[in-house]
RNA sequence: GGGCCGUUAGCUUAGCUGGUAGAGCAGGGGACUCUUAAUCCCAAGGUCGAAGGUUCGAAUCCUUCACGGCCCA
């Protein structure tokens, strides 16, 4: 029976004939090993142990064999849980001639359990004098060198397993992860906000400009978008009395992949209601900062820059932003069409660096994009969006034209992105009629008019401040990774065929 | 979509202006009762990403394609 499966390029002939002989006994993958020890807390509890004294106690432990040394009648092999990693001391003496001679078939990569008592050696080496062992799985094909790991990036990231076991910097990395939207998570619930779920396959998508993945039920005989937002669901909780409520999941965007952009990636909104945007920019820079105390320091180091996420951070709008790198003052009476604005990318020479496009808003988006986020290297709110861009925000009262929008910017990259949420009826619909035109223009990311959310805004919506935050970029600047592609476990990649 | 770079044994890699692939680790055999990138001896392991082309001869030069990375859009 194994032979039709010895083919397969990378495992091992003589590894699967030892795993023959494993069967034969009758007793090959066990189903548990237990009761056992953390590999880490054995090492707390016997730190103070000396060389070359034992303890008492009998432990058991369990892990992956990532090292064995033979020495004839005596063997060391490194064992390795996810607490950490511990040297099993395996003498003839102590394990009698059956068991010692069966370690020789012990491979690399195979899950061994052992039993006996903890020691340390001569030489330092906190150790299990193992008494008894039995093999838990085995490896069929060879594991990733010990010495330089796993480093070839394609494999990394299609073997995410062979990454994660060789390579504890990445392992650390998805921990890391969890701890950051856990504490996330706490920040929220301790200031009342209640978790959702809403609805990830959705009749009409919507909550922001993003080209949507489609997918069809059969029973239903209809087309279905995987969501890009979960802002118009929330909203919709806003609507029904839950104050403060928030939602994190995965969205869906159809769109290009770059080392910020995945396919797929994990989104926070939150929503409270009776606050505008100020006060949710406080909660950012607070939030931030808690996730970061979550896993390290307040400052950490990204991409080779070292970034202080201590609050409050600044707060700029976007004309002065602007204004500040390109000398071009968007809301001067000499940029007030797109015409008007292009001409005075001209006259900075910047027509090269800043791609020309239709409309005013879509104009401002671009000079902002090309000229002034990449700067953005510490943290920093901007404010005061174009209208155009931003069709759930409010106007804001001095100048119609903007809206009371912020941006929170870490690293070069947007993190988050907030609003005063419009809660006019009669004003989303104009919005809503607008990103019509501009979808029936060619513009294949405009939102599309959702007359169920509309009702639903109609039945009265409490003034709200609202708020999305891209995790996956937010644990990119805490753990230091360049890449959106190491803070996703299986990042999207091309077939290999 | 464009430019540049990369793809050689399970992993990490060498291979110059073209002469037919070399190592370390892992795996196999042997020695060794305190090693920890253990050491020592022996043997084995390759469709050089794929397909074409040039050439007496291609891992190497050319073309196309696939996949990945970086930069640009």
């Amino acid at each position: 029976m194994d032979e039709q499966y010895a083919e397969h390029g990378g495992v091992s002939a003589e590894r699967r004939e030892k795993l023959a002989a494993w069967r034969d006994t009758g007793a090959a993958y066990p189903t548990r090993y237990q009761p056992r020890d953390e590999i880490g807390g054995l090492r707390d509890t016997y730190e103070s142990l000396e060389p070359g004294q034992d303890a008492d106690v009998v432990h058991r432990v369990a892990g992956r064999v990532i090292a064995r040394r033979e020495h004839g009648k005596l063997t060391f092999i490194v064992l390795k849980d996810m607490s950490g990693e511990l040297q099993l001391f395996c003498q003839l003496d102590a394990l009698g001639a059956e068991l010692y001679e069966a370690l020789r078939h012990v491979d690399l990569g195979d899950f061994v359990g052992a039993e006996g008592v903890m020691m340390r050696t001569r030489r330092g080496e906190l150790s299990l004098r193992v008494t008894s062992w039995r093999l838990l799985s085995k490896s069929l094909r060879g594991m990733p060198e010990k010495y330089h790991g796993l480093t070839s990036v394609e494999t990394r990231y299609r073997k995410r397993y062979l990454d994660l076991a060789a390579n504890d910097d990445s392992r650390e990395v998805f921990v890391k992860r969890a701890r950051i939207i856990a504490a996330v998570r706490r920040f929220l619930d301790d200031r009342g906000f209640v978790e959702v779920e809403t609805p990830i396959l959705q009749p009409l998508y919507g909550g922001a400009l993003a080209k949507p993945f489609i997918t069809h039920h059969n029973e239903l005989e209809r087309d279905l978008y995987l969501r890009i937002a979960t802002e118009l669901y929330l909203k919709r909780c806003i609507i029904g009395g839950i104050d403060r409520v928030y939602e994190i999941g995965k969205d869906f965007r159809n769109e290009g992949v770059s080392f910020k952009h995945n396919p797929e990636f994990t989104m926070l909104e939150t929503y409270e209601a009776y606050v505008d945007y100020n006060h949710v920019m406080t909660m950012v820079e607070e939030m931030t900062a808690a996730a970061a105390q979550a896993v390290g320091p307040l400052e950490v180091t990204f991409r080779g820059q070292r970034i202080d996420l201590t609050p409050p951070w600044p707060r700029l709008t976007m004309r002065r932003a602007i204004e500040a790198e390109t000398g071009i003052d968007i809301g001067a009476d000499d940029a007030r069409t797109v015409a008007d604005l292009q001409a005075r990318v001209r006259e900075k020479g910047l027509e090269g660096v800043v791609p020309f496009v239709p409309t005013w808003g879509a104009q401002v988006d671009e000079l902002f994009s090309e000229c002034v986020e990449p700067r953005l290297v510490q943290p920093v709110f901007i404010t005061e969006h174009p209208l155009e861009t931003s069709p759930f925000a409010k106007k804001t009262p001095a100048d119609p034209r903007f809206v009371e929008r912020f941006e929170g910017f870490i690293a070069g990259m947007e993190v988050s992105n907030a609003f005063s949420e419009l809660n006019d009826p009669d004003d989303q619909r104009e919005r809503f009629l607008q990103q019509m035109q501009d979808f029936a223009d060619g513009d294949e990311s405009a939102h599309r008019l959702d007359e169920d959310f509309l009702e639903a805004m109609e039945h009265g919506m409490p003034p709200t401040g609202g708020m999305g935050m891209g995790i996956d970029r937010l644990v990119m600047v805490l753990t230091g990774a360049p890449s959106i592609r190491d803070v996703i476990l299986f990042p999207a990649l091309r077939g290999q065929d």
